[in-house]
DNA sequence: AGCACGCCGACT
DNA sequence: GTCGGCGTGCTC
């Protein structure tokens, strides 16, 4: 320890820790020339050490805060140099969320900026050659309504500044090459000397998009996801900080990439749900993609088949800019779609799955005719529940409120929420009795079944279980276009953006799964979906075919799917009936959520805190309301019991204030509170 | 979140 | 008699 003098400087940091307070060090004073706000510093933190982020310019020692001495305070052990620090608009950017998502901030930099960007997790040397600089750019060739697009996105460009607009939907139907007109902005952009942000769902799911945007551009461009090694990510990081890359793609996180002029943010895919963090810091990056332009003066661009009623409704305000793509790329119709029901066909026999004999013959013409076929089906492992055929039971995971799954081939019951596995047992739990039936199909008997149907088929499998790593994936996905299989089975994984001429058959095994989700937006993501999936039909020179097996054919989703009713009296329902509700785009929402491992303790807390607020609220007319308290959807994952409170306003600041003080109560009682600001999932 | 200290069951 | 379970509480 340093003496105390009264020359010394203090500094305030925020650990990455979920803790709100900022903790206070006394600098030596061969650090200070170091210490800058946004850079990393390393102090003494309880038993351990830390690193931790300045967020505060240091102060003289007799600005100490009254309620600490200065015989506390520890030192600061080592700082960051300039070449790691958190650029000023990044910073700024997290203080905001910060706020908004009522995160402390300490928290949310270390979810945007963490210790293996800073290179505070790896000690080698930095390289500056792991980001590949391709030659020069390739000449883009685009077709006519691309080349509309572009120019109407040119325009908005130009008069952004006299409107106001610095937000626009790219609205192109699939197989539009929206990725080219991404391209084209990005050099654009590039060429006025400013970097670029492009954001996609699920970066380790494209791993071509990288390349032809590099190739492209002409240019380095930066990757970046969580799955990233942790030097990879400091060399990325530092390179994009110190400005030498100015192009950046990645999933989620690489929102806060430290880009310096940015210019423009794309987000891909922009209705997609991975773009909305569901633990710790619960972010959405589309929405505060268009806090970091709106505050760097750049360009959105969100992309999308299928865009979300929150956005459409600014595009309907006048607010985003619309631009449209209309026509596939390869001048090939959109696939035509036959709906099978269910509930009239017939189906083929001894099948896990419910199979028309229609699918399986429109299966076997396909291959016949040497085409490609795609089959999904959301939910993976062989069987949903395993169900006693004398009492009824279905067998439950001992620690969550979910159904095990039947996965055949490891002869096992997983629980799809906690990993909790066990063998399959040879009789009922509850009345002994031994006829226990696989009930409700997943993707691993499609794959032992199907060929056994269809002998010429040969299938490949593209799911979580089946693909565990990004080169495994790879290869999948190479082995497909090669046309070793003929057939692609698979979860939601095979829906994300691929693109394979070949394939003019898509078969939706089961689309009423998407229906039930316990969500006001189900109607809406079933049809995301279902339109995705429908896409990845006839983006070659041929036609294509989608198949959708449902017992619903009469669903709204299913009859703007096959044409019966046009998408905007779809959209005009689900606009009605939020508008009713008071949900987004027309209010906002909050999830409060207390966990406990005790159900009724959850739940007392869940009362004792909406009936506080209730108090609070009482004589105020700010159109706040309080919907519940009532168990989370799923009451209980890994042992914890979880009960939820939503807030409900047409205005932002009573919703704020509320969670603020919810928040507070909480931490008198020294409880656990879950804040989710604008939540997904809602029922 | 870590990472401690602190009080009750199966072992040398 | 100790090793160790994870329940509560603190971190400048």
């Amino acid at each position: 320890m340093s003496p105390t003098g009264t020359t010394d400087s203090i500094l305030s940091v925020a650990v990455p820790r979920p803790l709100e307070k900022l903790f206070t060090y006394r600098v030596p004073a061969e650090l200070l020339p170091k210490i800058a706000v946004g850079g990393w510093v390393r102090v003494p933190f309880g038993r351990t050490v830390t690193h931790a982020y300045v967020v505060e310019p240091p102060k003289p020692m007799n600005e100490i805060d009254p309620g600490l001495s200065p015989s506390q305070l520890k030192d600061v052990l080592e700082a960051g140099d300039e070449l790691t620090r958190i650029p000023d608009d990044v910073l700024e950017l997290c203080r905001w969320a910060s706020r908004y998502y009522q995160t402390p901030l300490g928290e949310v930099l270390h979810c945007a900026v963490p210790a293996a960007a800073l290179g505070l997790r790896n000690k080698g040397e930095a390289r500056e050659h792991s980001i590949e600089v391709p030659g020069r750019a390739e000449p883009l060739d685009h077709t006519r309504e691309q080349a509309a697009a572009i120019a109407d996105l040119d325009a908005w460009r130009l008069e952004a500044k006299a409107t106001g607009k610095h937000v626009a939907l790219l609205h192109g139907v699939t197989g539009s090459g929206k990725t080219e007109v991404y391209l084209e902005l990005a050099r654009r952009t590039v060429a006025e000397g400013k970097g670029v942000l492009i954001l996609v769902p699920e970066i380790a799911l494209t791993p071509q998009l990288h390349d032809r945007l590099a190739r492209g551009l002409g240019e380095p461009v930066a990757l970046w996801h969580s799955a990233l090694a942790d030097g990879v990510r400091r060399d990325h990081w530092a390179a994009v900080n110190a400005g030498k890359v100015r192009v950046v793609i990645g999933a989620r996180s690489a929102l806060f990439a430290p880009i310096r002029e940015l210019g423009l943010i794309v987000i891909d895919e922009e209705h997609d749900q991975t773009y909305k963090q569901e633990d710790r810091f619960r972010y959405h990056a589309r929405d505060l993609s268009v806090v970091r332009a709106h505050r760097a003066g750049a360009f959105v661009v969100l992309g999308s088949a299928t865009p979300c009623l929150e956005t459409r409704e600014r595009v309907a305000e006048g607010r985003y800019l619309l631009a449209s793509l209309k026509e596939r790329v390869a001048g090939g119709a959109l696939p035509t779609v036959e709906i099978v029901n269910l509930g009239e066909e017939v189906w083929v026999e001894g099948t896990q799955a419910p199979i028309a004999e229609r699918t399986v013959q429109a299966i076997r013409e396909t291959i016949a005719s040497g085409q490609q076929v795609m089959v999904f089906l959301n939910r993976r492992g062989f069987a949903a529940f395993l169900v006693c055929e004398d009492c009824g039971h279905v067998e439950e995971c001992p620690h969550c409120s979910v159904s095990l799954t039947v996965h055949k081939r490891k002869r096992q019951l997983r629980c799809h929420q906690c990993g909790h596995h066990a063998p399959i047992p040879a009789a009922c739990a509850q009345c002994a009795g031994a006829k226990l039936k696989p009930t409700g199909a997943g993707t691993e008997s499609l794959e032992e079944e199907l060929p056994k149907l269809i002998p010429e088929m040969k299938a490949l499998r593209l799911d979580r279980d089946r693909i565990t790593s990004a080169a495994r994936l790879g290869q999948v996905l190479d082995d497909f276009r090669a046309g070793k299989a003929n057939t692609l089975l698979g979860t939601q994984m095979l829906v994300k953006g691929h693109d394979f001429p070949e394939v003019t058959l898509v078969v939706v095994m089961l689309a009423d799964a998407l229906f039930r989700m316990p969500d006001f937006r189900a109607g809406e993501q079933a049809l995301q979906v279902l339109t995705q999936v429908a896409g990845r039909a006839g983006r070659g020179a041929r036609a294509g075919k989608v198949l959708v097996q449902t017992y619903d054919p009469d669903h709204p989703a299913i009859q703007v799917l096959r044409g019966e009713m046009p998408e905007a009296d779809f959209l005009a329902a689900e606009r009605e009936l939020r508008q009713g509700l008071g949900y987004p785009p027309f209010g906002k929402l909050a999830r409060l959520r207390f966990e406990s491992d005790s159900a009724s303790e959850a739940q007392r807390r869940a009362e004792f805190v909406a009936e506080q607020l209730l108090r609070l609220q009482a004589g105020k007319e700010d159109g706040l309301e309080f919907l519940g308290p009532s168990e989370a959807f799923l009451e209980k994952v890994k042992n914890t019991y979880r009960w939820d409170i939503l807030l409900r306003s047409r205005q932002v600041q009573p919703l704020q204030t509320a969670v603020h003080a919810a928040r507070r109560l909480s931490h008198q009682q020294g409880w656990e509170v879950v804040v989710d600001i604008d939540p997904m999932g809602v029922g």
